[in-house]
DNA sequence: ATCCTATTATTTATCTGATAAATGGATTTT
DNA sequence: AAAATCCATTTATCAGATAAATAATAGGAT
Protein backbone atom coordinates (compact mmCIF):
# COMPACT_ATOMS: atom_id res chain seq x y z
CA UNK A 1 0.00 0.00 0.00
CA UNK A 2 1.58 3.06 -1.45
CA UNK A 3 2.23 6.70 1.12
CA UNK A 4 -0.75 8.41 -0.14
CA UNK A 5 -3.16 5.23 -1.14
CA UNK A 6 -6.29 7.35 -1.53
CA UNK A 7 -8.03 4.35 -0.39
CA UNK A 8 -6.41 5.09 3.15
CA UNK A 9 -8.20 7.33 5.49
CA UNK A 10 -5.46 8.54 7.03
CA UNK A 11 -4.13 10.06 3.92
CA UNK A 12 -6.93 10.74 2.18
CA UNK A 13 -7.67 14.36 2.05
CA UNK A 14 -9.85 16.40 5.07
CA UNK A 15 -8.02 17.60 8.04
CA UNK A 16 -8.49 14.52 9.69
CA UNK A 17 -9.63 11.14 10.30
CA UNK A 18 -13.30 12.15 9.55
CA UNK A 19 -13.40 14.04 6.98
CA UNK A 20 -10.30 11.22 5.06
CA UNK A 21 -13.51 8.65 6.05
CA UNK A 22 -16.05 11.07 4.68
CA UNK A 23 -13.57 10.98 1.21
CA UNK A 24 -13.71 7.76 0.94
CA UNK A 25 -16.52 6.75 1.55
CA UNK A 26 -18.47 8.91 -0.21
CA UNK A 27 -15.86 8.51 -3.23
CA UNK A 28 -16.91 4.96 -2.84
CA UNK A 29 -20.74 4.63 -2.61
CA UNK A 30 -20.50 7.51 -5.90
CA UNK A 31 -17.99 5.45 -8.00
CA UNK A 32 -20.50 2.15 -7.36
CA UNK A 33 -17.95 0.03 -5.07
CA UNK A 34 -21.03 -1.06 -2.58
CA UNK A 35 -23.28 -1.80 -6.17
CA UNK A 36 -23.77 -5.64 -5.63
CA UNK A 37 -23.03 -6.06 -1.80
CA UNK A 38 -24.85 -3.71 1.08
CA UNK A 39 -22.74 -1.90 3.06
CA UNK A 40 -21.64 -2.36 5.84
CA UNK A 41 -22.80 -1.99 9.46
CA UNK A 42 -20.74 0.33 11.68
CA UNK A 43 -18.80 -2.15 13.37
CA UNK A 44 -17.22 -3.58 10.10
CA UNK A 45 -16.83 0.02 9.20
CA UNK A 46 -14.95 1.22 11.95
CA UNK A 47 -12.80 -2.48 11.74
CA UNK A 48 -12.35 -1.77 8.20
CA UNK A 49 -11.00 1.51 8.21
CA UNK A 50 -8.90 1.11 11.35
CA UNK A 51 -10.46 3.70 13.22
CA UNK A 52 -12.63 3.83 16.36
CA UNK A 53 -16.68 4.18 16.46
CA UNK A 54 -16.68 7.52 16.83
CA UNK A 55 -14.95 8.83 13.63
CA UNK A 56 -17.03 5.73 11.80
CA UNK A 57 -20.48 7.60 13.17
CA UNK A 58 -19.23 11.32 12.36
CA UNK A 59 -18.27 10.41 8.86
CA UNK A 60 -21.94 8.31 8.69
CA UNK A 61 -24.02 11.21 9.70
CA UNK A 62 -22.43 13.23 7.33
CA UNK A 63 -22.55 11.27 4.40
CA UNK A 64 -26.44 10.96 5.34
CA UNK A 65 -26.63 15.02 5.65
CA UNK A 66 -25.35 15.06 2.15
CA UNK A 67 -27.96 12.47 1.32
CA UNK A 68 -25.97 9.82 0.42
CA UNK A 69 -26.98 7.06 3.52
CA UNK A 70 -30.21 6.37 5.67
CA UNK A 71 -29.42 4.19 9.55
CA UNK A 72 -32.05 2.77 11.33
CA UNK A 73 -31.42 0.39 14.17
CA UNK A 74 -31.59 -3.43 13.33
CA UNK A 75 -31.93 -2.60 9.64
CA UNK A 76 -28.35 -0.81 9.63
CA UNK A 77 -26.96 2.04 6.97
CA UNK A 78 -27.92 1.97 3.57
CA UNK A 79 -27.46 3.62 0.15
CA UNK A 80 -30.10 5.68 -1.21
CA UNK A 81 -31.13 6.03 -4.68
CA UNK A 82 -28.72 8.55 -7.10
CA UNK A 83 -31.74 10.66 -7.19
CA UNK A 84 -31.86 11.61 -3.20
CA UNK A 85 -28.22 12.46 -2.84
CA UNK A 86 -27.76 16.07 -3.10
CA UNK A 87 -26.46 16.59 -6.45
CA UNK A 88 -25.30 20.08 -5.87
CA UNK A 89 -22.64 19.16 -3.39
CA UNK A 90 -19.23 20.29 -3.71
CA UNK A 91 -18.31 16.82 -2.30
CA UNK A 92 -20.92 14.83 -4.05
CA UNK A 93 -19.79 16.46 -7.26
CA UNK A 94 -16.17 15.73 -7.15
CA UNK A 95 -16.79 12.09 -6.52
CA UNK A 96 -19.23 12.17 -9.65
CA UNK A 97 -16.34 12.95 -11.52
CA UNK A 98 -14.09 10.61 -9.84
CA UNK A 99 -15.55 7.81 -12.14
CA UNK A 100 -14.37 7.43 -15.64
CA UNK A 101 -15.18 10.82 -17.64
CA UNK A 102 -18.57 10.65 -18.61
CA UNK A 103 -19.78 12.15 -21.98
CA UNK A 104 -23.67 11.58 -20.60
CA UNK A 105 -22.24 13.78 -17.48
CA UNK A 106 -20.60 16.46 -19.43
CA UNK A 107 -23.51 17.12 -21.31
CA UNK A 108 -26.26 17.48 -18.09
CA UNK A 109 -23.98 19.54 -16.83
CA UNK A 110 -24.10 21.56 -19.94
CA UNK A 111 -27.52 21.51 -20.00
CA UNK A 112 -27.92 23.41 -16.35
CA UNK A 113 -25.49 25.81 -17.45
CA UNK A 114 -27.70 26.46 -20.82
CA UNK A 115 -30.41 27.74 -18.55
CA UNK A 116 -28.84 28.81 -15.58
CA UNK A 117 -25.98 30.94 -17.00
CA UNK A 118 -28.37 33.25 -19.14
CA UNK A 119 -30.24 33.60 -16.58
CA UNK A 120 -27.75 34.93 -13.97
CA UNK A 121 -26.31 37.21 -16.93
CA UNK A 122 -29.90 38.72 -17.49
CA UNK A 123 -30.27 39.19 -13.52
CA UNK A 124 -26.65 40.72 -12.93
CA UNK A 125 -27.53 43.38 -16.27
CA UNK A 126 -30.88 44.29 -14.37
CA UNK A 127 -29.95 44.53 -10.77
CA UNK A 128 -25.98 43.99 -10.65
CA UNK A 129 -24.04 46.74 -8.50
CA UNK A 130 -20.47 48.38 -9.23
CA UNK A 131 -19.10 45.81 -7.24
CA UNK A 132 -20.45 42.83 -8.89
CA UNK A 133 -19.86 44.50 -12.65
CA UNK A 134 -16.40 45.27 -11.69
CA UNK A 135 -15.99 41.78 -11.04
CA UNK A 136 -16.99 40.75 -14.34
CA UNK A 137 -14.71 43.15 -16.21
CA UNK A 138 -12.09 42.19 -14.20
CA UNK A 139 -12.79 38.62 -15.53
CA UNK A 140 -12.82 39.60 -18.52
CA UNK A 141 -9.87 41.23 -18.30
CA UNK A 142 -7.70 38.15 -17.00
CA UNK A 143 -8.95 36.40 -19.62
CA UNK A 144 -7.56 38.60 -22.31
CA UNK A 145 -4.49 38.81 -19.99
CA UNK A 146 -4.60 34.81 -20.44
CA UNK A 147 -5.01 35.15 -24.17
CA UNK A 148 -1.51 36.73 -24.08
CA UNK A 149 -0.20 34.29 -21.65
CA UNK A 150 0.08 35.99 -18.38
CA UNK A 151 -3.01 34.39 -16.85
CA UNK A 152 -4.42 31.12 -16.22
CA UNK A 153 -6.84 30.61 -18.74
CA UNK A 154 -8.78 28.44 -17.15
CA UNK A 155 -8.46 30.13 -13.80
CA UNK A 156 -9.44 32.86 -15.53
CA UNK A 157 -12.67 31.66 -17.67
CA UNK A 158 -13.99 30.46 -14.40
CA UNK A 159 -13.79 33.89 -12.60
CA UNK A 160 -15.66 35.52 -15.24
CA UNK A 161 -18.43 32.82 -15.29
CA UNK A 162 -18.58 32.97 -11.13
CA UNK A 163 -18.63 36.67 -11.20
CA UNK A 164 -21.36 36.63 -13.51
CA UNK A 165 -24.00 34.04 -11.21
CA UNK A 166 -22.61 36.22 -8.05
CA UNK A 167 -23.82 39.58 -9.52
CA UNK A 168 -27.26 38.36 -9.98
CA UNK A 169 -27.90 39.25 -6.60
CA UNK A 170 -29.71 35.89 -5.96
CA UNK A 171 -28.39 33.58 -3.37
CA UNK A 172 -29.65 30.67 -5.65
CA UNK A 173 -28.15 31.44 -8.61
CA UNK A 174 -24.97 31.96 -6.82
CA UNK A 175 -25.08 28.56 -5.50
CA UNK A 176 -24.10 27.60 -8.63
CA UNK A 177 -20.33 28.00 -8.29
CA UNK A 178 -19.19 25.08 -7.75
CA UNK A 179 -21.43 22.95 -10.46
CA UNK A 180 -20.05 25.66 -12.97
CA UNK A 181 -16.43 25.91 -11.78
CA UNK A 182 -16.83 21.70 -11.98
CA UNK A 183 -18.61 21.70 -15.08
CA UNK A 184 -15.99 24.34 -16.56
CA UNK A 185 -12.82 22.66 -15.50
CA UNK A 186 -13.78 19.62 -17.20
CA UNK A 187 -15.55 20.91 -20.67
CA UNK A 188 -12.32 23.33 -20.83
CA UNK A 189 -10.06 20.36 -20.46
CA UNK A 190 -12.95 18.30 -23.13
CA UNK A 191 -13.13 21.52 -25.63
CA UNK A 192 -9.25 22.26 -25.86
CA UNK A 193 -8.53 18.08 -26.82
CA UNK A 194 -11.22 18.17 -28.99
CA UNK A 195 -10.57 20.81 -31.19
CA UNK A 196 -7.68 22.48 -29.81
CA UNK A 197 -8.33 26.19 -29.29
CA UNK A 198 -9.16 28.42 -26.48
CA UNK A 199 -12.34 29.87 -25.13
CA UNK A 200 -13.73 32.40 -27.59
CA UNK A 201 -13.06 35.88 -26.59
CA UNK A 202 -15.18 37.60 -28.75
CA UNK A 203 -18.32 35.31 -27.29
CA UNK A 204 -17.32 36.96 -23.62
CA UNK A 205 -17.15 40.40 -24.93
CA UNK A 206 -20.26 40.38 -25.79
CA UNK A 207 -21.63 39.33 -22.86
CA UNK A 208 -19.45 41.59 -20.78
CA UNK A 209 -21.10 44.54 -23.21
CA UNK A 210 -24.83 43.74 -22.70
CA UNK A 211 -24.80 43.32 -18.82
CA UNK A 212 -22.55 47.15 -18.93
CA UNK A 213 -25.31 48.51 -21.23
CA UNK A 214 -27.69 46.96 -18.82
CA UNK A 215 -29.67 44.69 -21.68
CA UNK A 216 -31.10 41.68 -19.97
CA UNK A 217 -31.98 40.02 -22.95
CA UNK A 218 -29.14 40.77 -25.08
CA UNK A 219 -26.95 39.11 -21.79
CA UNK A 220 -28.89 35.87 -22.29
CA UNK A 221 -28.52 35.72 -25.55
CA UNK A 222 -25.06 35.92 -25.75
CA UNK A 223 -24.57 33.21 -22.85
CA UNK A 224 -26.92 31.05 -24.46
CA UNK A 225 -24.77 31.07 -27.14
CA UNK A 226 -21.41 30.51 -25.64
CA UNK A 227 -22.75 27.59 -23.94
CA UNK A 228 -24.79 26.47 -26.95
CA UNK A 229 -21.57 26.47 -29.20
CA UNK A 230 -19.81 23.78 -26.49
CA UNK A 231 -23.13 22.07 -26.51
CA UNK A 232 -23.36 21.33 -29.99
CA UNK A 233 -19.51 19.88 -29.73
CA UNK A 234 -20.22 17.81 -26.83
CA UNK A 235 -23.48 16.58 -29.25
CA UNK A 236 -20.84 16.31 -31.91
CA UNK A 237 -18.35 14.26 -30.06
CA UNK A 238 -21.66 11.66 -28.15
CA UNK A 239 -22.69 10.96 -32.21
CA UNK A 240 -18.92 10.26 -32.98
CA UNK A 241 -18.68 8.18 -29.68
CA UNK A 242 -22.24 6.00 -30.81
CA UNK A 243 -20.62 5.69 -34.43
CA UNK A 244 -17.06 4.19 -33.37
CA UNK A 245 -19.63 2.20 -31.05
CA UNK A 246 -22.05 0.87 -33.38
CA UNK A 247 -18.51 -0.34 -35.83
CA UNK A 248 -17.20 -1.82 -32.55
CA UNK A 249 -20.56 -3.93 -32.25
CA UNK A 250 -20.88 -4.46 -36.00
CA UNK A 251 -17.30 -5.90 -35.78
CA UNK A 252 -17.96 -8.17 -32.89
CA UNK A 253 -21.24 -9.47 -34.71
CA UNK A 254 -18.59 -10.35 -37.40
CA UNK A 255 -16.22 -12.08 -35.15
CA UNK A 256 -19.25 -14.01 -33.74
CA UNK A 257 -20.41 -14.55 -36.77
CA UNK A 258 -17.42 -16.06 -38.03
CA UNK A 259 -16.95 -18.18 -35.11
CA UNK A 260 -20.34 -19.74 -35.75
CA UNK A 261 -19.07 -20.48 -39.57
CA UNK A 262 -21.67 -18.03 -40.69
CA UNK A 263 -19.51 -16.31 -43.48
CA UNK B 1 -41.91 24.82 28.57
CA UNK B 2 -44.64 23.33 26.47
CA UNK B 3 -44.93 19.64 26.08
CA UNK B 4 -43.85 20.21 22.21
CA UNK B 5 -41.28 22.86 21.94
CA UNK B 6 -39.98 23.23 19.56
CA UNK B 7 -36.30 24.51 20.60
CA UNK B 8 -36.66 21.64 23.11
CA UNK B 9 -33.93 18.67 21.60
CA UNK B 10 -36.71 16.33 22.80
CA UNK B 11 -39.56 17.15 21.33
CA UNK B 12 -38.42 18.91 18.63
CA UNK B 13 -38.55 16.88 14.78
CA UNK B 14 -36.37 14.12 13.80
CA UNK B 15 -35.83 10.55 14.79
CA UNK B 16 -33.55 11.17 17.71
CA UNK B 17 -31.70 13.48 19.82
CA UNK B 18 -29.42 14.09 17.06
CA UNK B 19 -31.87 14.63 14.38
CA UNK B 20 -33.86 17.22 17.23
CA UNK B 21 -30.30 18.86 17.79
CA UNK B 22 -29.96 19.53 14.15
CA UNK B 23 -32.98 20.98 13.89
CA UNK B 24 -32.81 23.40 16.98
CA UNK B 25 -29.56 24.28 16.11
CA UNK B 26 -30.02 24.30 12.21
CA UNK B 27 -33.22 27.02 12.45
CA UNK B 28 -31.32 29.02 15.16
CA UNK B 29 -28.16 29.51 12.97
CA UNK B 30 -30.62 30.63 9.88
CA UNK B 31 -32.94 32.41 11.47
CA UNK B 32 -29.76 34.64 13.15
CA UNK B 33 -30.15 33.84 16.45
CA UNK B 34 -26.11 33.46 17.01
CA UNK B 35 -26.02 37.05 15.05
CA UNK B 36 -25.13 39.30 18.01
CA UNK B 37 -22.80 36.72 19.54
CA UNK B 38 -20.02 33.57 18.75
CA UNK B 39 -22.03 30.08 18.16
CA UNK B 40 -21.04 28.20 21.48
CA UNK B 41 -18.36 25.66 21.96
CA UNK B 42 -19.32 21.32 22.13
CA UNK B 43 -19.15 21.49 26.00
CA UNK B 44 -21.83 24.13 26.06
CA UNK B 45 -23.92 23.30 23.64
CA UNK B 46 -24.02 19.56 25.44
CA UNK B 47 -24.64 21.37 28.55
CA UNK B 48 -27.62 23.95 27.46
CA UNK B 49 -29.52 21.36 25.31
CA UNK B 50 -28.84 18.06 27.35
CA UNK B 51 -27.52 16.01 25.24
CA UNK B 52 -24.39 14.01 25.69
CA UNK B 53 -20.86 14.95 23.48
CA UNK B 54 -21.43 12.50 21.06
CA UNK B 55 -25.14 13.92 19.95
CA UNK B 56 -23.56 17.35 19.92
CA UNK B 57 -20.67 16.43 17.79
CA UNK B 58 -22.54 14.70 15.69
CA UNK B 59 -25.76 17.43 15.21
CA UNK B 60 -22.49 19.51 14.41
CA UNK B 61 -20.68 17.51 12.16
CA UNK B 62 -24.24 17.21 10.04
CA UNK B 63 -24.70 21.05 9.51
CA UNK B 64 -20.73 21.39 8.39
CA UNK B 65 -21.68 19.05 5.88
CA UNK B 66 -24.80 21.54 5.01
CA UNK B 67 -21.99 23.89 4.91
CA UNK B 68 -23.35 25.96 8.52
CA UNK B 69 -20.76 25.56 10.27
CA UNK B 70 -17.10 24.65 10.49
CA UNK B 71 -15.30 23.68 13.45
CA UNK B 72 -11.46 24.14 14.24
CA UNK B 73 -9.54 22.85 17.54
CA UNK B 74 -8.98 25.95 19.76
CA UNK B 75 -10.85 28.00 17.53
CA UNK B 76 -13.91 26.53 18.26
CA UNK B 77 -17.07 26.05 16.13
CA UNK B 78 -18.24 28.91 13.98
CA UNK B 79 -21.22 29.74 11.73
CA UNK B 80 -19.85 30.34 7.43
CA UNK B 81 -21.67 33.12 5.75
CA UNK B 82 -24.87 32.05 4.06
CA UNK B 83 -23.23 32.51 0.87
CA UNK B 84 -21.64 29.21 1.80
CA UNK B 85 -24.54 27.49 3.30
CA UNK B 86 -26.06 24.47 1.13
CA UNK B 87 -29.39 26.40 -0.20
CA UNK B 88 -30.49 23.91 -1.97
CA UNK B 89 -30.41 21.33 1.08
CA UNK B 90 -33.99 20.62 2.07
CA UNK B 91 -33.54 21.08 5.54
CA UNK B 92 -31.57 24.32 5.19
CA UNK B 93 -34.90 25.50 2.63
CA UNK B 94 -37.29 24.56 5.37
CA UNK B 95 -35.22 27.23 8.09
CA UNK B 96 -34.74 29.62 5.75
CA UNK B 97 -38.68 29.68 5.63
CA UNK B 98 -39.05 29.62 9.18
CA UNK B 99 -37.80 33.06 9.22
CA UNK B 100 -40.64 35.49 8.86
CA UNK B 101 -42.44 35.66 5.31
CA UNK B 102 -40.09 37.64 2.95
CA UNK B 103 -41.09 38.97 -0.50
CA UNK B 104 -37.61 39.18 -1.52
CA UNK B 105 -36.75 35.45 -1.02
CA UNK B 106 -40.40 34.11 -3.12
CA UNK B 107 -39.14 37.22 -5.29
CA UNK B 108 -35.45 34.82 -5.68
CA UNK B 109 -37.58 31.83 -5.81
CA UNK B 110 -39.41 32.56 -8.63
CA UNK B 111 -36.54 34.21 -10.48
CA UNK B 112 -34.66 30.67 -10.59
CA UNK B 113 -37.60 28.94 -11.57
CA UNK B 114 -37.96 31.24 -14.42
CA UNK B 115 -35.15 29.81 -15.82
CA UNK B 116 -35.35 26.52 -14.30
CA UNK B 117 -38.60 25.00 -15.14
CA UNK B 118 -38.75 26.04 -18.66
CA UNK B 119 -35.14 24.22 -19.59
CA UNK B 120 -36.92 21.28 -17.55
CA UNK B 121 -40.07 21.45 -19.67
CA UNK B 122 -38.08 22.15 -23.27
CA UNK B 123 -35.89 18.79 -21.49
CA UNK B 124 -39.35 17.04 -20.76
CA UNK B 125 -40.32 17.63 -24.64
CA UNK B 126 -37.31 16.21 -26.22
CA UNK B 127 -36.36 13.28 -24.22
CA UNK B 128 -39.30 12.62 -21.90
CA UNK B 129 -39.81 9.14 -21.65
CA UNK B 130 -43.53 7.41 -21.87
CA UNK B 131 -43.56 7.10 -18.25
CA UNK B 132 -42.28 10.52 -17.48
CA UNK B 133 -44.95 11.78 -19.78
CA UNK B 134 -47.76 9.55 -18.10
CA UNK B 135 -46.55 11.43 -14.98
CA UNK B 136 -47.17 14.64 -15.98
CA UNK B 137 -50.29 14.14 -17.53
CA UNK B 138 -51.58 12.52 -14.45
CA UNK B 139 -50.40 15.30 -12.57
CA UNK B 140 -52.17 17.53 -15.08
CA UNK B 141 -55.37 15.29 -14.28
CA UNK B 142 -55.16 15.66 -10.75
CA UNK B 143 -55.74 19.73 -11.02
CA UNK B 144 -58.70 19.19 -13.22
CA UNK B 145 -59.59 17.04 -10.06
CA UNK B 146 -58.88 19.48 -8.01
CA UNK B 147 -60.95 22.41 -9.90
CA UNK B 148 -64.13 20.41 -9.33
CA UNK B 149 -63.00 19.76 -5.86
CA UNK B 150 -62.01 16.15 -5.39
CA UNK B 151 -58.59 16.32 -5.26
CA UNK B 152 -55.93 19.06 -3.16
CA UNK B 153 -55.16 21.77 -5.64
CA UNK B 154 -51.73 22.59 -3.67
CA UNK B 155 -50.16 18.99 -3.88
CA UNK B 156 -51.52 18.20 -7.39
CA UNK B 157 -49.87 21.31 -8.63
CA UNK B 158 -46.76 20.01 -6.98
CA UNK B 159 -46.53 17.45 -8.57
CA UNK B 160 -47.50 18.47 -11.77
CA UNK B 161 -44.73 20.32 -11.64
CA UNK B 162 -42.27 18.05 -10.14
CA UNK B 163 -43.15 15.32 -12.78
CA UNK B 164 -41.91 18.20 -15.45
CA UNK B 165 -38.62 18.40 -13.64
CA UNK B 166 -38.50 14.61 -13.45
CA UNK B 167 -38.96 13.84 -16.89
CA UNK B 168 -36.82 16.17 -17.98
CA UNK B 169 -33.98 12.84 -17.70
CA UNK B 170 -31.44 15.25 -16.48
CA UNK B 171 -30.43 14.30 -12.58
CA UNK B 172 -29.67 18.15 -11.77
CA UNK B 173 -33.18 19.18 -13.27
CA UNK B 174 -34.42 16.77 -10.91
CA UNK B 175 -32.53 18.27 -7.71
CA UNK B 176 -35.19 20.82 -7.73
CA UNK B 177 -37.68 18.79 -6.65
CA UNK B 178 -37.42 20.40 -3.43
CA UNK B 179 -36.88 24.28 -4.04
CA UNK B 180 -39.61 24.33 -6.16
CA UNK B 181 -42.61 22.25 -3.62
CA UNK B 182 -41.12 24.92 -1.33
CA UNK B 183 -41.31 27.58 -3.21
CA UNK B 184 -44.78 26.73 -4.77
CA UNK B 185 -46.09 25.99 -1.29
CA UNK B 186 -45.28 29.03 -0.44
CA UNK B 187 -45.68 31.02 -3.71
CA UNK B 188 -49.70 29.25 -3.97
CA UNK B 189 -50.38 30.49 -0.18
CA UNK B 190 -49.15 33.99 -1.22
CA UNK B 191 -51.08 34.38 -4.57
CA UNK B 192 -54.53 33.13 -3.59
CA UNK B 193 -54.21 35.46 -0.24
CA UNK B 194 -53.27 38.23 -3.05
CA UNK B 195 -55.80 37.79 -5.46
CA UNK B 196 -58.30 34.65 -4.37
CA UNK B 197 -57.77 32.74 -7.01
CA UNK B 198 -56.72 29.16 -8.23
CA UNK B 199 -53.78 28.20 -10.58
CA UNK B 200 -54.75 28.36 -14.07
CA UNK B 201 -55.59 25.36 -15.77
CA UNK B 202 -55.07 26.82 -19.22
CA UNK B 203 -51.81 27.78 -18.61
CA UNK B 204 -50.99 24.48 -17.47
CA UNK B 205 -52.71 22.89 -20.11
CA UNK B 206 -50.83 24.52 -22.51
CA UNK B 207 -47.52 23.43 -20.99
CA UNK B 208 -48.43 19.56 -21.12
CA UNK B 209 -49.83 19.28 -25.10
CA UNK B 210 -46.71 21.45 -25.89
CA UNK B 211 -44.38 18.47 -24.42
CA UNK B 212 -46.62 15.91 -25.70
CA UNK B 213 -46.49 17.77 -29.09
CA UNK B 214 -42.63 17.06 -28.66
CA UNK B 215 -42.01 20.96 -28.54
CA UNK B 216 -39.29 21.94 -26.67
CA UNK B 217 -39.39 25.73 -27.46
CA UNK B 218 -43.43 25.64 -27.40
CA UNK B 219 -43.12 24.07 -23.79
CA UNK B 220 -40.76 26.51 -22.82
CA UNK B 221 -42.42 29.78 -23.38
CA UNK B 222 -45.76 28.34 -22.01
CA UNK B 223 -43.83 27.74 -18.96
CA UNK B 224 -42.21 31.04 -18.80
CA UNK B 225 -45.30 32.67 -19.21
CA UNK B 226 -47.18 30.90 -16.43
CA UNK B 227 -43.84 31.66 -14.28
CA UNK B 228 -43.38 34.90 -15.38
CA UNK B 229 -47.41 35.89 -14.45
CA UNK B 230 -46.28 34.68 -10.64
CA UNK B 231 -43.18 36.90 -11.13
CA UNK B 232 -45.50 40.37 -12.22
CA UNK B 233 -47.82 39.54 -9.24
CA UNK B 234 -45.13 39.28 -6.71
CA UNK B 235 -43.34 42.65 -8.26
CA UNK B 236 -47.30 43.94 -7.67
CA UNK B 237 -47.16 43.21 -4.29
CA UNK B 238 -43.41 44.58 -3.73
CA UNK B 239 -44.06 47.97 -5.32
CA UNK B 240 -47.18 48.25 -3.14
CA UNK B 241 -45.11 47.35 0.15
CA UNK B 242 -42.38 50.18 -0.69
CA UNK B 243 -44.94 53.05 -1.61
CA UNK B 244 -46.58 51.84 2.27
CA UNK B 245 -42.86 52.31 2.88
CA UNK B 246 -42.63 55.61 1.98
CA UNK B 247 -45.83 56.39 2.95
CA UNK B 248 -44.80 55.72 6.52
CA UNK B 249 -41.65 57.31 6.44
CA UNK B 250 -43.25 60.62 4.62
CA UNK B 251 -45.53 60.96 7.84
CA UNK B 252 -42.53 60.75 10.37
CA UNK B 253 -40.95 62.95 8.19
CA UNK B 254 -43.88 65.17 8.79
CA UNK B 255 -44.42 64.25 12.89
CA UNK B 256 -40.69 65.68 12.76
CA UNK B 257 -40.83 68.62 10.80
CA UNK B 258 -43.80 69.63 13.33
CA UNK B 259 -41.93 68.64 16.37
CA UNK B 260 -38.94 70.82 15.27
CA UNK B 261 -41.31 73.72 14.80
CA UNK B 262 -40.96 73.77 11.18
CA UNK B 263 -44.89 73.73 10.08
C1' DA C 1 11.86 47.99 20.01
C1' DT C 2 11.10 44.03 16.92
C1' DC C 3 11.16 39.62 15.51
C1' DC C 4 11.54 34.89 16.45
C1' DT C 5 10.78 30.87 19.58
C1' DA C 6 8.99 28.19 23.33
C1' DT C 7 5.33 27.56 26.43
C1' DT C 8 0.66 27.27 27.76
C1' DA C 9 -4.21 27.02 27.65
C1' DT C 10 -8.21 25.95 25.07
C1' DT C 11 -10.86 23.39 22.03
C1' DT C 12 -11.71 19.80 18.86
C1' DA C 13 -10.30 14.91 17.69
C1' DT C 14 -9.97 10.23 18.89
C1' DC C 15 -10.45 6.06 21.50
C1' DT C 16 -12.75 2.76 24.66
C1' DG C 17 -16.39 0.47 26.86
C1' DA C 18 -20.86 0.24 28.68
C1' DT C 19 -25.93 0.63 28.50
C1' DA C 20 -30.34 1.97 26.18
C1' DA C 21 -33.62 1.98 22.52
C1' DA C 22 -35.51 0.54 18.23
C1' DT C 23 -36.89 -2.94 15.20
C1' DG C 24 -37.37 -7.02 12.17
C1' DG C 25 -37.88 -11.85 12.69
C1' DA C 26 -38.89 -16.02 15.22
C1' DT C 27 -41.65 -18.20 18.73
C1' DT C 28 -45.27 -18.99 21.50
C1' DT C 29 -49.91 -18.36 22.87
C1' DT C 30 -54.73 -17.78 22.10
C1' DA D 1 -54.59 -18.00 11.73
C1' DA D 2 -53.92 -14.05 14.31
C1' DA D 3 -51.99 -11.82 18.11
C1' DA D 4 -48.82 -11.30 21.63
C1' DT D 5 -44.18 -12.23 23.33
C1' DC D 6 -39.46 -12.96 23.11
C1' DC D 7 -34.95 -12.53 20.92
C1' DA D 8 -31.09 -11.04 18.23
C1' DT D 9 -29.07 -7.27 15.77
C1' DT D 10 -27.92 -2.67 15.01
C1' DT D 11 -27.98 2.08 15.88
C1' DA D 12 -28.39 5.62 19.73
C1' DT D 13 -26.72 7.55 23.83
C1' DC D 14 -23.85 8.26 27.67
C1' DA D 15 -19.38 8.79 30.27
C1' DG D 16 -14.65 9.61 30.79
C1' DA D 17 -10.00 9.62 29.37
C1' DT D 18 -6.14 10.92 26.30
C1' DA D 19 -4.23 13.00 22.01
C1' DA D 20 -3.60 16.54 18.69
C1' DA D 21 -4.04 21.10 16.88
C1' DT D 22 -3.63 25.86 17.40
C1' DA D 23 -4.18 30.71 19.06
C1' DA D 24 -2.41 33.54 22.52
C1' DT D 25 1.08 34.60 25.60
C1' DA D 26 5.53 35.09 27.46
C1' DG D 27 10.30 35.04 26.99
C1' DG D 28 14.58 35.56 24.62
C1' DA D 29 17.63 36.99 20.83
C1' DT D 30 18.98 40.47 17.66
Amino acid sequence: MSASDPSDVRTSLGRNLTYGLLDVLGRMIVTGAYDGRPFPIEAELSKEHGVSRSVTREAVKMLGAKGLLTARPRQGTIITPPTSWNWFDTDVLRWLLERKFSLALLRQFTELRLTIEPGAAALAAQYGDADGLALIQDGYARMEAAEAGHDDPLISDIAFHVAILEASGNPFYAQFRDVVATALQTSIQFTNRYRGRNASLPGHRAIVDSIIARDPEGAAQAMRALIADVMSLIREATARQNAGQALVEASIEQAESQTRGMV
